[in-house]
DNA sequence: CCTAAAATATACTCAGCTGGTATAGTTTCG
DNA sequence: CGAAACTATACCAGCTGAGTATATTTTAGG
């Protein structure tokens, strides 16, 4: 029941480029002397910060990342959801299929867990990077 | 970032006793068989339900579970601590020392997961039991 | 008091996921 | 051309999740 850590590298990725100019471009090795995340598992992660239009990167010499759009427009849900894909509390959220009952869209269960999810998410959306820089 | 089959399998087992007349000894083969429950697996799960105080159970002939509470006196949050122990969005607020960084009380990103959490909490434990029995 | 029905305790298994590492390749500046 | 940087892919060890197995204890009732 909790983001894993690929996500929380993600974020703290995220919030340090928004500390940068966003003109310049940030190599993984500093990003990763910084906030203390092992260099080559960063490597790994950032490839689906660009995917998901949250980070932009430059390749060979003094290349590195930037974030491709600004701090306020990126939120906490857009971090994880390019991480770890949706957010679900109950798997049965994800896939009817799950619900080995096969019961799913008629369980008062269901109805409660979905009703958690979307203010869960709500709020995940709401908090954006900038509000993050004090 | 989900909660696990034995609480799912926990929340349906809790709201099937719900329904039963809780003077009655229900025997884990009958909410096995009601809620697609592999019996030996209800059967492990059932112990963290008991001593979490939600339900009750006696041995031999005759025996089985019931409720020891209310319908409307068990939230989900109960249902999922008992199984799965307390609640964390990240795990760096469970145990700062999670944090490789070091640096989870001065965190923004830590702020803001900790207020949601609260907020999820919150929302886990205003959800009963007895609202869920239409 | 014996037997069958039931829960309890404990240990095991097996697959898939998590977190991380390694290797080889491609792009870009100077 | 060569070094600096990101990209792609594959690999691996340990852990967790989901479930099974075995032996034990408790209880009702004949």
């Amino acid at each position: 029941m909790d983001i894993n850590q690929a996500t929380d590298y993600g974020f703290r990725a995220v919030l340090y480029l928004a500390h940068r100019d966003s003109q310049e471009w940030v190599d993984a090795q500093t990003i990763s002397d910084h906030e203390v995340i092992p260099i080559r598992f960063l490597l790994k992660i950032m490839p689906s910060l660009i995917k998901a239009g949250i980070v932009k990167s430059r390749r060979g010499v003094r290349g590195g990342y930037a974030l491709a759009r600004q701090p306020q427009d990126i939120s906490l849900l857009d971090v994880i959801q390019a991480i770890e894909g949706p957010i679900y509390l109950n798997r049965c959220l994800a896939d009817v299929a799950y619900c080995s009952k096969r019961n799913a869209p008629a369980c008062e269960i269901h109805r409660a867990l979905a009703d958690i999810q979307d203010q869960l998410v709500l709020e995940l959306s709401r908090r954006n990077f900038a509000q993050m820089m004090p």
